[in-house]
DNA sequence: CTTGACCTTAGATTTAACTCCAAGGTTTAT
DNA sequence: ATAAACCTTGGAGTTAAATCTAAGGTCAAG
């Protein structure tokens, strides 16, 4: 049996976060003490781990709390039906991995096209992306004073 | 000049997106009609098509902000910093991605242990794993009256 | 018998970026 | 002249997942 602090610490979660979940229907502890204070079983906090599992596999609590009702009556759902949810977030994640691919390759681009030196930003190739309306990044024409091996390499598109 | 709906449409933004980057301060109409409808001229058409590409490629509005007071101060600032802020939100990205790999692979191995067959998911390996201590994930050991090809296939850890 | 660590509750605040609402004023078209 | 379409403002609501606050009750040690 763990009060609500020592199951926080062995888990390390913060206690708000402990009555947060009961609130929101994701664990309660299956004892209180005279006083009110929250008791938690060893089974409690099974099931706590399970919760933090899933958020660590990236599940929102809304799903956690659909996998949880599965849990609990698993004879009456197939497979099929633990598998679809979970293939559903799989796809979810596939798509977010995607957009950020998007913006890592937009990004690496504006930076492969800035020497990042001293000169004065007034022709930077990144502002100057920013301004203009088409995809292209353009190469700076300013004059660098500073060794420019790296830079030279990565410019593909003279400004 | 546009008048807030007109640039709304032109930009594909909505116009209380425009009024919101206004109390923000990302973007404010250069002039006011008697009446106190705000008149967009070209240049700020132009500030809000920055504020749209720079989100599209990643930045918050809070690093659009810090983008937008280089850019109209751009001989007091060094491409160094420029570049500076395109790399640290690469880098952000970059993690951003990483940790979502994770979770894809994470749930890539639980989707792959299951046979998602009609099957009751009282031994369903999803729910196993997310209920055991370990991070493997364990095949499934109840009878599969279905094909199994595939299933077979893709799972390498015998529970 | 009091200090300090721990616990209780309801409710407010945080973050980001909008989005919506109500109540009213303006423009434009018929 | 009147309806439709547009604009104004301030303020509230949305989403997710906590996190914090205030005001107070409980418990063990010294
Ligand atoms: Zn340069
Ligand atoms: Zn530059
Ligand atoms: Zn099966
Ligand atoms: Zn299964």
């Amino acid at each position: 049996m763990y009060r609500i602090g020592e199951l926080s610490k062995a888990c390390d979660v913060k206690a708000d976060t402990l009555r947060f979940y009961e609130k929101h229907g994701l664990l309660s502890p299956s004892m209180r003490t005279e006083a009110g204070y929250r008791m938690y079983t060893e089974s409690d906090a099974e099931r706590l781990r399970f919760i933090l599992r899933a958020k660590a596999v990236g599940f929102t609590l809304a799903e956690i709390t659909e996998l949880l009702s599965i849990e609990l009556d698993k004879s009456n759902w197939a497979c099929a039906d633990v598998k679809g949810m979970v293939d559903i977030k799989l796809e979810h994640v596939e798509e977010k991995i995607a957009e950020l691919n998007y913006f890592r390759e937009s990004l690496q681009r504006l930076s492969d096209a800035c020497c990042g030196g001293p000169e004065s930003a007034e022709h930077c190739s990144i502002l100057e992306a920013l301004e203009s309306n088409s995809a292209e990044v353009k190469c700076e024409n300013h004059t660098h004073q500073h060794t420019q091996t790296e830079y030279k390499a990565s410019c593909k598109v003279k400004g």
